[in-house]
DNA sequence: TCTGGCTGACGTCAGCCCAT
DNA sequence: ATGGGCTGACGTCAGCCAGA
């Protein structure tokens, strides 16, 4: 109870950010899951190419996520619509 | 123990006390730049989500929509 | 306009000027967290959309499997 | 393009806020919707109490809850039309 | 208990950008 | 082009708190 208070609210910003790059992970990995089912359940007679998403997903795991800032001042190939 | 070294030793352990949280400063002040730059790109992504997710959603229901009526 | 009045007149432009930058500082800083938290608040929110939408989207998906099949 | 990438990034801390909630409020109203169709959709044979459910989704704008530190330290809503 | 590590808040300097 | 408004970055002080 107090536990999880404390914990959801640390001081450090390491703590922050691992804390926020943890829940990132998780929805990141619903989300995909949860599309990939209803495509699954939509376009079952067509096999489809959803080897891109698993690139991007192993590419931005650990490491640190694309810089927005940047994103808007270079007109960079990867977008964020595209990638997910 | 001369009050001449007394003084110096506590001016130097002033020094390097100031000198340590000068340096702890400046690292706080990067950490939380870089929570800063976290939260925005969080929020980019789970904006882009949101919208991908309304969109297949609102495409299920209209398969749905089709398929019952 | 002797020297003598001219340094009290840039000495009081300085102090002038230190004070204004002072305040604007403190609202700047106010500003800035108030931004922080705008922010952490639309991540939350965000946050809260996405589980609502992937939940739905989740029992959509399951109407229209059972209604398919 | 550079008035676009000028205005999605600006300096003032007050026009970011003002975007973040213009955004969101945008959002929020495309989500209520998408939300009330889908319900719409689903449940038409039955008669179901949608007031309850109406009256929570205009106390709070999303289907978040209030966070509680920033209640503790914000008595009141702060508006920031007269910010800017 | 009490120190050392982090952080909040302050004042100051330097610099950017827009309105004048 | 020049001044003034905001902000980034710095150093300092004060305070909190997990850990010694």
């Amino acid at each position: 109870m107090s536990f999880s208070a404390i914990m959801a609210n640390p001081r450090k910003f390491s703590e922050k950010i691992a804390l926020h790059n943890q829940k990132q992970a998780e929805e990141t990995a619903a989300f995909e899951a949860i599309l990939r089912d209803v495509s699954a359940a939509t376009r079952p007679p067509q096999k489809q190419h959803l080897q891109l998403s698993q690139n991007i997903t192993t590419q931005y795991r650990a490491g640190s996520l694309p810089n927005v800032n940047q994103m808007a001042n270079n007109p960079g190939p990867i977008n964020l619509q595209t990638a997910l | 123990s001369s009050p001449q070294q007394l003084s110096e030793e506590a001016a130097r352990k002033r020094e390097l006390r100031l000198l340590k949280n000068r340096d702890a400063a400046k690292e706080c002040r990067r950490k939380k730049k870089e929570y800063v730059k976290c939260l925005e790109n969080r929020v980019a992504v789970l904006e882009n989500q949101n919208k991908t997710l309304i969109e297949e959603l609102k495409a299920l229901k209209e398969l749905y929509c089709q398929q019952e009526g």
